[in-house]
DNA sequence: TATGCCGGGGT
DNA sequence: ACCCCGGCATA
């Protein structure tokens, strides 16, 4: 890595892997630089020679082809071939020069091609693009891939001259790190760890630098859930990203992570504990939930069927992993939602309501490799914002929820006998926190469970 | 037997 | 209000 006077301004703790960017130029270490073959001195043509890879000097060198200059930063240098991996910002590329072809560029100089546009053909023509961001955005971007930065969006790596067979060398699939790496990379909502993006893969350029993270605390420790997540790959047609509340038997669905969380203190945890355990709570209790809309229009879903044949999909990530102090996962790469109905590893469990009102169409979804939850759509149809409104209903734990006046009597299927009053309280399907975090994490259940009272997280 | 939690107690 | 726990009911 980078020592010296190299600033770190932004960066990630991932893997080891951290980007530092000098104060005041463009250019950037490699983000490992131990892992690049030559930590040597760059030799190609005459005058070239000052680069140094690994030592926190400049990296900078500027292009020339097609008569003009692009801006580059070097990340790799073989000897042997005599040829520079150049990543070239401007074109979005990684490109392999001969090394006599390229030429260093001072801080200034770097900065002046790339802020007063020499004639640099720009994919976003408007766009003029601080460097640091730029390039900041694009390690990063590769970073959540692979730990080793490499070509970032594929359509323009593959476009330019093709590579030495060096060129890949640095793309060791990271396997250590694959389980524990952060995910999410950049996106607005740094304040608090929020789901990742639902996209999964990894944001371009444009995408990314719109949004830089502010300061240099950003991390994204481990987010083991996302990336085996197999999902987002069949993404396709419209993918609709909802926030979902995941307190027992509510399940309110909103658009924004902001509203959720309000949604998720305001309701369920208004009363509770410090803000600093309601905090952590109010990322527990949200879940990200991508709803996919398939082009079928069948909307009454059966109750038999539903969990065969779902008009519509959910995936969905977790909200907060980290919150449930869950031991390093084996994760369960390709679990897809046909697979939850049977039955599910003893590693899952369910947040099973079994409220009359939710005898509807229910669709388990995978909360994280270990959450499974149960949700109720009262209407399938393919609108979602209004998607049950009778779930929209808050409930709190000081009230212990009367069974809220039904609006749509149809819903109401068959009303399980309430618990008879006088009697004990019949012990409800749900688990409870002290089968869910087991007793050795006690300091994750509720109050009221270790209380020995009744648990006001998952209620019945 | 493990779990949920009521009732009752202590601070 | 917060916390603990004996002991019962239940799965």
């Amino acid at each position: 890595f980078c020592r010296g006077p190299a600033l770190a301004f932004w960066g990630r703790r991932r893997a080891g892997a951290r980007v530092l960017f000098h104060r005041g130029t463009a250019a950037t270490s490699p983000p490992r630089a131990a892992s690049f073959p030559s930590c040597c001195p760059l030799y190609g043509s005459p005058g070239a020679v000052r680069f140094l890879l690994g030592d926190g000097a400049d990296f900078g060198v500027l292009v020339a082809y097609s008569g003009q200059e692009y801006a580059g930063l070097v990340e790799q240098h073989d000897p042997p071939s005599d040829k520079v991996k150049v990543l070239q910002p401007e074109q979005g590329l990684h490109a392999c020069w001969r090394a006599r072809d390229v030429r260093p560029a001072a801080a200034e100089a770097l900065r002046r091609s790339v802020s007063s546009s020499i004639d640099v053909p720009r994919r976003k023509d408007d766009a003029a693009v601080e460097m640091d961001e730029m390039v900041a955005a694009m390690v990063l971007t590769s970073l959540s891939c692979s730990p080793v930065v490499q070509s970032p969006p594929a359509s323009d790596s593959a476009s330019r001259a093709a590579c030495d067979p060096w060129k890949e060398s640095g793309d060791v699939s990271d396997s250590g790190s694959s389980t524990t790496s952060g995910h999410w990379s950049g996106g607005s909502d740094i304040s608090t760890p929020s789901p990742p993006h639902p996209e999964g893969s990894p944001k371009h350029s444009s995408e990314a630098l719109s949004s830089p993270p502010a300061d240099d605390g950003f991390e994204t420790d481990s987010d083991p859930f996302l990336l085996d997540e197999p999902a987002p790959r069949k993404r396709k047609n419209s993918v609709k990203v909802m926030y979902k509340c995941l307190w027992p038997s509510c399940g309110k669905v909103l658009r924004s992570i902001v509203g959720i969380k309000r949604h998720v203190r305001t309701q369920h945890l208004g009363d509770s504990a410090d803000s600093d355990q309601r905090k952590r709570e109010e990322d527990f209790y949200y879940t990200e939930v991508q709803v996919k809309e398939e082009p079928a229009p069948e909307a009454a879903a059966s109750p038999t069927s539903v969990s065969a044949s779902a008009p519509i999909v959910i995936q969905q990530a977790l909200a907060k992993p980290e919150a449930l102090l869950l031991e390093p996962p084996a994760l369960e790469p390709a679990l897809g939602s046909s697979a939850l109905s049977q039955s599910a590893p003893s590693s899952f469990w369910h947040i099973q309501a079994d409220h009359a009102y939710q005898a509807l169409p229910s669709i388990q979804i995978p909360v994280s490799p270990h959450i499974f939850t149960s949700i109720s759509w009262a209407t399938a149809t393919s609108t979602l914002p209004s998607l049950s409104p009778v779930r929209s209903r808050s409930l709190s734990f000081s009230e212990p929820q009367p069974p809220t006046p039904m609006l749509k009597s149809h819903l109401i299927v068959a009303s399980p006998p309430r618990v008879p009053l006088g009697t004990r309280k019949v012990r409800g399907e749900a688990k409870k926190c002290r089968k869910v975090y087991g007793i050795e994490h006690r300091d994750q259940w509720c109050t009221a469970c270790r209380w020995k009272k009744a648990c006001q997280r998952f209620l019945d």
